[in-house]
Order: structure tokens, then sequence, then C-alpha cells
DNA sequence: TATCTGCTATTCATTCTTGAATGACCGGCG
DNA sequence: CGCCGGTCATTCAAGAATGAATAGCAGATA
């Protein structure tokens, strides 16, 4: 019977609720089959409430109770990642992990070049990047840091507003000399046009800015970086954050002033990581870099 | 050598850091005092930055990097108990643990009455009560639902208005025959008055209805519920809640309609308890309970 | 100064957990 | 139909973590 030991029942109890199975658990936790199905047993029996999952040849079902537990048990398996990042490396030395989650265009575009400077300023920094354009709870410490589209509601979060990107649509030259420009908002429909596949930031504020059908869209994407792509290899015309579009001479404005819609950057961080030096540090550095980065925009 | 566990180890490390001591970690823990050393070292081992704490001869004394890791360490205890009572009883049955935070006042005054008749609706039901005027974290899972005075800012939560409950000030009957009752707000200052060591809710709303002074006070407590009993033992004058006043025919008035404040009534609950059938039925029991509560107020 | 209490570090026998191997079961596929 | 890949359950030997006991140290107390 294995004794008192709850964390780690929990930890493998989770295993099995997101693996599935008994055997999946066991390689992801580095344990035997065996053993993860004696530890849920010994879970089951600590909680006294019956089977936590229904048993089947293909596999484990969770039950209703584990279900009622899961986000618990989430949390948990969050706040340890976060604490395994805070203590790999010494608050003292600017050394460890640093997680930083990202919308895609920003985290392919624009960290890509701040974090190697700040790396070349301090060796001992890793970084880990989750890119998506959900916002991952900062709450939960999916992330020690996030660049962000909204401004954040928790209280417990320290944040710092950078400022406003504008977007604009652009085309390739390519595209450009190929097919001609609109002239008026009425000729987009004529024209390929890039957009998105599901609601995203970009959509939205697109949304506000002008009626734009899902349907009007040639070429409709889940993925911010392959429609960039799409923008930049001359399949049509697509929305560009200004300070991304500025770096690339060959993309050219499409209905300057037409369309405008803008963005807001902020930074976030946990009030707990703010005496964390190296967590300060990037911080800090994300906000310097980003500030600048908004700033090429203004004149671009 | 201690293997991977690492929550485990976490555990015992936060042990360790809230004990001050190996030995009274063990002894929370369950464990003995080399066990816990060895885990202690075990987990210095796995994060690969040196030691986490400074040995002494008189305890433990957390490093920097320790420090660092406390926060997450601890939103995993709170999630870990969250997890147990989650899983304490079946997510079917409306049996298991809730655990509820309130202020002093509500859960000594109100909460009993309701959760008396809740828990003879449903007899699994099984309640912990923490009770404080500070807000605890309800994200980190501190509690399961709370009744609170002011709203929640954060949207992973979901929160009911219950409404405005009034404070007005009271006296005891005996108090008032010895001394007689004050007729204008200057008259106060010749009374008895019963107040509040360091800024609670109270305080802060009575600050904006009166110019009041700490040191106008006779009585000062960090106690709400003896406050109240100061009251009610007649040795002098203080902010009683009047659904509370009202159900004590000994207790007078003062000075009605001259000093008017009001508390604000909310019950929050984690989103991820929504669809617990005993979390939900403890919700809406106190939705219900403090509203007919607030009500009686209004007549009173 | 001597004593007492609390703490950590170390040792060693015991207990408990673990993993490899095996058997049995189910579903998909040739 | 029979085989294969996947799963869970069970057994048993090996290994690892554990606890009791001991020694040593520092500070408080008389």
């Amino acid at each position: 019977m294995t004794g008192g030991d709850l964390w780690t029942l929990y930890r493998t109890g989770l295993a099995v609720l997101t693996e599935g199975s008994l055997s999946g658990a066991g390689r992801l936790l580095g344990l035997s089959q065996p053993t993860v199905g004696r530890q849920v047993e010994a879970l089951e029996a600590q909680l006294g409430r019956g089977r936590l999952f229904t048993r089947s040849q293909r596999g484990l079902l969770p039950t209703e109770t584990m279900l009622a537990m899961r986000p618990h048990l989430e949390t948990m398996a969050s706040a340890a990642a976060a604490a395994a990042r805070a203590g790999s490396g010494g608050s003292e030395e600017l050394a460890g992990v640093v997680r930083i989650t990202a919308s895609e265009i920003v985290g392919g575009e624009v960290l890509p070049g701040l974090l190697a400077s700040l790396r070349s300023a301090h060796r001992g920094l890793v970084f880990e990047l989750s890119l998506s354009n959900r916002t991952e709870d900062m709450l939960r410490r999916d992330a020690d840091i996030a660049v962000r589209m909204v401004q954040p509601a928790q209280k417990a979060l320290v944040s710092r507003h950078i400022g406003k990107v504008a977007l604009d649509l652009y085309a390739h030259e390519s595209y450009a000399r190929q097919y001609g420009l609109p002239q008026s908002v009425a000729d987009l429909a004529g024209h390929a046009l890039i957009g998105f596949d599901r609601a995203t930031p970009f959509l939205n504020a697109a949304a506000q800015g002008l009626a734009l059908d899902r349907n009007l869209f040639a070429l409709r994407l889940d993925n911010d970086l392959a429609a960039l792509a799409a923008v930049r290899a001359g399949f049509g015309i697509g929305p560009v954050q200004r300070p991304i579009a500025a770096r690339d001479p060959a993309l050219v404005k499409v209905l300057p002033g037409a369309v405008a819609f803008e963005l807001e950057f902020w930074v976030v961080m946990h009030e707990d990581l703010k005496r964390t030096r190296r967590m300060r540090a990037v911080y800090d550095g994300l906000v310097e870099g980003l500030t600048r980065h908004v700033g090429q925009g203004k004149r671009g």
C-alpha cells in the first residue's frame, strides 16, 4: 500500500488523466505501468470515494470525481513547472529559464531579435517560448512573462503598457506588379485577400474598422506566421503590423489610410517574480525592446 | 539518492521552508528528520543550483533561490488542498468538504444559521470556515466559496451581488440607561466608542461617511466578533450591521440616520467549481440565505 | 560552570516501493 | 481466420527510501 504522499499520487493521477492509460502515463513519468497502476489504486484508496477511473482494456476513463479534481491538478502542475523555473537559476545570478508567451507574430517576428540581444548580454539566460493567440493564464503560471494585446485585469500582475501598433494592408511588390493594387475599399473584392481562419485579435480589431466578411478571403489560415509568409510570397493582400512591414522594403502599403486598426501592446509579469533578477531583466528588456519596436512603426 | 519524484521533494521543501527546520518539517509531514534531510539534499541536487537552505544548528534558513520558489510552492499546496476537497466527495453526490471564507462577523453571526439549514438538507456536507478580514486569494483556491465585501475583479470567478447592508451605531440598552445616548455627532466624543485596531472594511467605509479619528475610540480591537460582543455587553457604542442588530431587541440605534455607511455583499466561487453539485448547492444556498439576511436589514 | 533542550549529521537494519516478466484480453487488419 | 499491437493485472526479486538510534553541536537556564 503506497503511503501518504499525496502529491506524488496527484501527479500520476493527472498523468493518467491526460494520457488516458496507465502505460502512457508510465512513459510520460518514467515509471512502469504496474507502478502507475498501484499509485492510482492508492489515490483511490486515499480519497475513499471509490474508483477514479473506469478500467477498460483500451485505457482508463476518468470518472466524474476525477474530472472535478482536474483543474486543481493542472494548477498544481503549472505551479510545479513555475517552481522549477524559479529554482533552476539562482535568483541572484542572471541565469536560468524564462518562459514567455506571446502571439505567433510577435514570437516569430519580434521576439527573436530582442531575445538574442538579451542573451548576448546575459549568457546564462535560457528562453522558452509558448506562442499562441489565446491568452494563457498568467495566474496559473503557465508562463513567466507575457506579451499581450489586451490589458490584464488581475491585480496580482504587474504590467506595462507599451503602446499601439498600427495594422495596415500590405502586398508584396511582385503581387502589385502582376495584379495592380486596389484604389478603393470596394476594389478589394477583386483581389486575393489573406485572412484568418478563426477569430484572432487581428480579426476582432479588423471587424471594428471595416466590415470584413470571412468569405471574402482567398486564403484563410489559422497560422499568423504562415499568413505573413503568404503576403511576403506575393500571394495576395493581408494585414501586417506596420513595424514589421517597415523592415521589408518590398512590401507596399495598400490603400494607405483607408483601413486602420491598431493593436495595444502590454508586457505582463506575475507580481511574485518582480524580485527575481533574471525575470526582472527580461521584463525590462522586453519593455525596452518592444517600445523601440513600436516606435519604428510611427515613422514607417 | 532519492529519485526523480519532484513533487514530493517540493512538498517537503515547502514544509522545511515554513517550519524552519528538518525536524519540524518531519513532524508536519509525518516523516523522520533524516528522511526530510535527504529529500532536501535530493531537491538541491535536482535543481543543480547549490544549496537551497543554509544549515545551522538552530534550523535551516532559506536561500534566495528557495525564496523565489516559495510562491509557486504555496500555489501548489493550495491546489493540492483544493484537489483533495474536490476528490473527497463524488461530484454527483451532495457530500464532501466545502471550504468557505468570509469576514469574522459574517462567519460568526450569519453563516452558522445558514450552514445549519444547508446541512440539515444535505447530511453529507462538511464545512470548513476560514474567517479573516483580508480577502483570501480565490484564484489560488485557498477556499471554494467566498463571501466578500468587494466585487471580485478576476473573470475566472463567478460572483453574485447580494445587496447592501447598512451599518449603524448601536449600544446596548444597559449602556443607554447608565450613560444616556448622544444626541449629536459631536456628543460622540464623550462616549465610549468601540472601534477597530487596524484598517478593516468597516473602518474604510466609516472613514468615508464620517471623520473618525482612531484615537477617539475607548476600545480598539482587532477582532470584529469581540467588538460586537463588547457592544452587546454594554461597554459602549459601536457599528453593527443592521440585520444583526435587528435580531437583538436590547440593542438600540444611536444617532439614527446621522451616520450611514453600507457594505456590499458578494458571493464568489471559482468557475471550475460550477459543475460540482455540492459546490453549486452551497453557493446557491448562500446566495439565497444571504439575500434573505440582507433583506431583514431593510425593515430593521 | 554544568545541565538541558533543541537542532543537524551519520549509520545500519528494515520495510516498502519499484520494475521486469508473464498472462490475459480486446480490436484492427491482412 | 489468425496475427499483431495495444492495453491492464499479477507475480517476485532487487533495489531504494525509510526510521530508530546515536553522536555532536549551539544556545538558554540555573
